[in-house]
DNA sequence: AGCACGCCGACT
DNA sequence: GTCGGCGTGCTC
């Protein structure tokens, strides 16, 4: 084999294709497939994916590959498959389907250098650039850019006296550390320290140091153990009485802590009952898909643990997947404290270093569990036996970006691979997966009722109208008001719910009703305190608060909604004696303040916890027994099919906060839509009855479980090229599906612009389409190729956002 | 994505 | 007549 097929790194359509290589004499034995390789690409050197190898190509010159990256494959012959799936299902470029699936450490970065041409002296150059290049020959291409010089440098390397040098680096290094050994024998050390001479006082303490630790250390351990300094250990090197070698280290997130060692709990009838078909599963190889139904405190995650002893017993390996937010150090110690030193750990709030050093401990076979976010479903073991989806229902698990993969389909589509189960765990699943259950695609497992028969706690819903109306213009109800000092007095904590951050989202005219918008896209600013400004979610555009209405010249310009910062001012005010611990995007910012929070809050260093979407999931408390969410409905109105299943999901999951141990717990829901019925269900914590509500909505209105859905959006600088094109993708799309396909559009997009680009969709909905990703594929061939008509067409097979 | 090649306007 | 603008097309 002396041919390599490679997938190179530039995501375009038109390199979206394998390129053939010749593999150098001296690589013949050690590239394979799924190597990453460093290959020349018109005048550039780029980095690659080694695909496949071959005697022959169709073409007669090939170059050659100049260097492999990889000692062993990065991708095995299973995640290379998976790969040319994500490709196929999500229609993207294969070398984003082959870069997602490996920590970002390992995607390449590129420099471009100019040097002195060999055997060119300085002299050779005009006056002006010498100085650039007087320090070592060489010169780093941005700083051409920078200063300018870029068409001196280019006649200078037509002339032969630069050359320029495109560089593949690794992003990341793996930490390395020196160590020293012996590098003779125990009898041969001793008699050489006797016959040092005796100024060699420091030589002979550091060889005395191996004679009585006949071993290997790190350097700086021995120069602090001995008092030494390293060169007399280079000294010592020299001899060859020692020797020096490179040792890769992890970088070990949790290096300082212990993690308290647990057993495995007895297991509750209800516990009993579900856990048996997914051990009879594991115990037949059998690939199977179980939706664990279990109100909150009902225990799943023991299951899971269980479950996981099992795989790990059969010499398997086991993926744990866990949205991001619920991903807290509770979560990260309950897996820890079961299987210790076999459980890896992937999650955003590790450096790429450290990402890329659990990954290396996967790879290495060093782990057998691995607990992590969305993308952790990649994670390269090779005898998978089982995969767990917890929170199943959280949108987290969709990839908004390229490839937008959904992390339970390709956990179905690993688990087939493997012949393993799946675990779906969730207090509310959503739609699609119940549906599934019901029609035994699933296997449904149910926890109906909380460990030690907790009984839910009790929820009341407060209208907010009936407050306003009787004069309660807070954004706290009486009621709630009320519970909350109830609490303080009592020494019980408090949870309060905002499903907003930033201090107010928008600016508003009370004369005229003028909203503050961006001017590049269709969507109102948002008030961000910290700097006093005005910025936009989607471009990033800024401006200041206007003192008066730009349109009406009234000073009454107000900030409207509520954010984090506005209900801790107003908290305070009212209830000046409470401490208060706020949580969101902007306390949290700060590597490890999430867990400080947390622990202050658990330590009773505050009365009330006061936070956004990251305190509805994990939290497990004793002492909290109240939680209160202070509008419900804030996501109620979005332009979201799923806005009523996620409303319903959040009330359900905030509710579970409180009352999980001894003392009982109320929850208080306040809203401006009492009657709606997920608020109403979410109340009664009644996800059945939601379910078969909600099954009738999406029924009538052919949205998913019923329909499967499939977006094209298509934007333009010029409108009127965005709704041509738009028509036209609509009627081909008519032309080639069946007339059981419902297809809207054109139609503008919720966010009709943004940064000045006009954006148009179709919306597909279908329920069996053999030629839909045909005519996607077509589509997205037509309007990908031609760069310069300036339009830009994305597909998102099965959103879950539709703007 | 880069980069080279190539064909038309403002300079020595 | 040349330098340089960025439109078009290619990269094994």
């Amino acid at each position: 084999m002396e041919i390599a097929s490679v997938i190179v790194d530039v995501p375009t359509k038109q390199t979206d294709r394998a390129f053939d290589y010749l593999i150098p004499d001296q690589w013949r034995e050690t590239i394979q497939p799924g190597m990453r390789v460093i290959v020349p690409f018109g005048p550039r050197n780029i980095q690659g994916f080694v695909v496949e190898l071959k005697k022959e190509s169709e073409l007669k010159q090939l170059r050659e590959i100049i260097e492999p990256m990889d000692l062993e494959p990065v991708l095995n012959k299973e995640l290379l498959a998976l790969g040319n799936w994500l490709m196929e299902t999500t229609l993207c470029f294969k070398i984003f389907a082959y870069q997602v699936m490996l920590p970002a450490a390992l995607k390449a970065k590129y420099e471009k250098m100019v040097k002195l041409a060999p055997g060119v002296g300085l002299d050779s150059l005009p006056s002006p650039l010498r100085a650039f290049f007087s320090k070592d020959g060489k010169l780093d291409w941005v700083d051409a850019l920078k200063n300018g010089i870029v068409s001196l440098l280019q006649k200078e390397t037509a002339k032969g006296h630069l050359e320029v040098n495109y560089i593949v680096k690794e992003k990341v290094k793996k930490k390395q550390r020196k160590y020293i050994r012996p590098h003779v024998p125990l009898a041969a050390l001793k008699e050489e320290m006797e016959r040092l001479p005796a100024n060699a006082e420091k030589q002979k303490q550091v060889l005395n140091y191996f004679v009585e630790h006949f071993t290997a250390v790190e350097l700086r351990l021995l120069v602090a153990e001995v008092n030494a300094t390293a060169s007399t250990v280079k000294a010592l090197v020299g001899k060859k009485l020692l020797a020096e070698e490179e040792m890769e280290v992890y970088r070990d997130p949790y290096e300082h802590r212990t993690f308290e060692r647990t057993k495995p709990l007895p297991l509750t009838k209800d516990q009993q009952i579900a856990i048996v078909p997914i051990l009879n599963a594991l115990e037949q190889n059998l690939h199977e898909v179980f939706l664990l139904y279990g109100v909150t405190g009902s225990g799943k995650t023991e299951i899971y643990l269980q479950s996981i002893q099992e795989v790990i017993e059969k010499g398997q390996e086991a993926i744990v997947l866990v949205p991001e937010i619920s991903l807290t150090p509770q979560m990260v110690n309950r897996f820890k404290g079961r299987f210790g030193d076999l459980v890896a750990v992937l999650h955003s709030g590790l450096s790429a270093g450290e990402k890329y050093d659990e990954w290396r401990k996967i790879q290495r076979k060093e782990v057998k569990v691995v607990v992590g976010a969305r993308s952790a479903i990649f994670a390269p073991f090779e005898n998978l036996g089982i995969i767990i989806i917890d929170e199943e229902h959280e949108t987290s698990y969709k990839q908004e970006e390229m490839p937008r993969y959904h992390a339970r389909d390709v956990a179905i589509e690993r688990a087939k691979t493997y012949s393993c189960p799946v675990i779906l765990g969730s207090a509310t699943p959503s739609l699609e997966s119940f549906a599934r259950a019901q029609k035994k695609v699933y296997h449904l497992l149910s926890l109906p009722s909380r460990m030690n028969n907790q009984p839910l706690p009790a929820v009341e819903i407060i209208d907010m109208r009936e407050e306003l109306r009787e004069g309660n213009r807070s954004m706290f109800s009486r009621k709630l008001f009320e519970m909350l000092k109830d609490r303080l007095e009592k020494q019980q904590q408090s949870v309060l719910f905002l499903n907003k951050r930033g201090h107010s989202s928008f600016v508003m005219c009370r004369d005229c009703g003028y909203v503050m918008n961006c001017p590049n896209c269709d969507i109102s600013l948002t008030y961000h305190r910290v700097n006093e400004q005005m910025k936009c979610h989607y471009c990033g555009y800024e401006s200041f608060v206007p003192k008066v209405c730009p349109e009406c010249s009234s000073e009454y310009i107000r900030y409207f909604g509520t954010g984090t910062q506005k209900v801790e001012d107003e908290l305070g005010k009212i209830l000046p004696e409470a401490r208060i611990i706020r949580m969101d995007v902007d306390t949290t910012g700060r590597k490890g303040s999430h867990e400080r929070l947390l622990r202050d809050f658990q330590d009773g260093k505050a009365d009330i916890l006061l936070g956004t979407q990251m305190i509805a999931k994990g939290l497990d408390f004793p002492n909290i027994t109240l939680v209160g969410v202070l509008s419900a409905d804030t996501m109620l109105h979005l332009p979201d099919f799923r806005a009523s299943e996620k409303t319903f999901q959040l009330l359900t999951q905030v509710s579970g906060r409180a009352g999980r141990h001894q003392l009982p717990g109320e929850v208080i829901i306040q809203t401006y839509t009492p009657e709606h019925y997920s608020v109403e269900l979410a109340g009664t914590q009644d996800y059945d009855l939601f379910y078969q509500q909600e099954m009738m909505i999406r029924k009538t209105h052919h949205y998913p479980p019923f329909y499967y859905l499939s977006l094209i959006t298509v934007s333009h600088d010029q409108l009127l090229a965005v709704v041509t094109a738009t028509e036209k993708i609509v009627n081909y799309v008519r032309l080639r599906l069946s007339d059981a396909a419902v297809i809207l559009g054109p139609a503008a997009s919720p966010i009709p612009r943004i940064n000045n680009r006009y954006r148009y969709q179709c919306l597909i909905k279908y329920k069996r389409e053999p030629n839909l990703t045909k005519t996607l594929k077509t589509i997205l061939d037509q309007y990908q190729k031609d760069t310069k008509s300036g339009l830009q067409v994305s597909i998102d097979v099965n959103p879950f956002i539709l703007m």
